[in-house]
DNA sequence: AATTGACAATTTTCGTATTAATGTCAGACA
DNA sequence: TGTCTGACATTAATACGAAAATTGTCAATT
């Protein structure tokens, strides 16, 4: 049995695959349970609901790439590029999704507590970068709110973007800019 | 018959009063014609269609709050309290209205194509505005991105704020950090 | 102890009847 | 004569009961 995975990680995998697939509203537990290979009553041992199997999912795509994009900000030189970086890769995630999986466009609801949370780790890891260099800058704005401004910003990006490539010009630019700002 | 305004401008005023009230697929042309005071063939005498008044009805809103943007810029003084006052004025527009009626939400959805020329409008002002300082500054960007971004950037704004003061301290954030990244 | 077939409760979907809204035009009106 | 409207056909939204699907639970099984 050792070569098995457990059945709470084939549960969370075939989520992760369905809702990522679907979005939220068109997957159904049925749908997972016949992914993660085991019958439906069984996913209930693993996630006490859908929603709770959704937020799992969510919080851990998110993890995931938190601790990927940490990884690759600790070789980056300076804060220029690791604010790059950072949102570059959060940034896009999001979108080529999207492009994968159109019908999928609910994972990104901020009516979903989990999609909040996930808005809210990233602004976490934005304040935490720049915190130092806004104490340097003129700016009167405090280091939080210039974070949820940067990603409220990557947000609206989203809706001007016609596609990944166009996204990743913009998210450039925006970030660029932001990051001139707090450097000057 | 001079005193009286023509049935052009009660269309558009009644057309105005209650698509902002209840949005587009709330509003019927009936809705509009009680209020303009004439009958409802009549309305199709000045507007070919529903979208079409609506569509009227964005861009002559659009156009009314564009003047009154420029007659105080021409009275500021540099870029960032123009490109503050500007961006306040606008970016809260929506938000005030959005929170007066709440059933109106509508009003703001980039499927419209009139809602698209709005965004498009104020992204032709930014450029503009920013264009001499751009040339200027040390980002490779253009004029018209950077605008872009500052005006998407303001849409993404409005998912975070949780109200109209809110709003206005992010959008103030947003708008200085720009100016500073631009007037380097 | 772990799993599932089967069940009640709830939600979604579907077909259909009904109502409402749109856009048009012949004829009424001034 | 030119402006306007009552009445109409067409299309779209709504209401609603029946059927199907989905959710969450538990007694029974292995």
């Amino acid at each position: 049995m050792a070569l098995n995975r457990s059945k709470e990680e084939r549960a969370l995998d075939g989520a992760t695959e369905v809702f990522t697939r679907y979005g939220y509203a068109r997957t159904t537990m049925g749908d997972i349970a016949v992914k993660a290979g085991m019958s439906r009553p069984a996913l209930y041992l693993v996630f006490p609901d859908k929603e709770a199997a959704f937020n799992r999912v969510i919080a851990h795509m998110d993890q995931r790439k938190l601790t990927e994009i940490a990884a690759v900000l600790s070789t980056l030189p300076n804060l220029e590029s690791k604010l790059l970086h950072a949102c570059l890769a959060w940034g896009l995630h999001g979108v080529e999704l999207a492009a994968m999986h159109p019908d999928a466009a609910d994972l990104f609801d901020l009516r979903f507590p989990a999609v909040r949370q996930v808005y809210a780790n990233f602004q976490a890891l934005v304040t935490e970068l720049i915190s130092d260099a806004v104490t340097n800058s003129h700016l009167e704005a405090t280091p939080a709110d210039l974070a949820r401004v940067l990603v409220y910003g990557l947000r609206g990006l989203r809706e001007a973007a016609s596609d990944p490539d166009d996204m990743r010009r913009l998210v450039t630019t925006h970030v660029l800019s932001f990051a001139k700002a707090i450097s000057a």
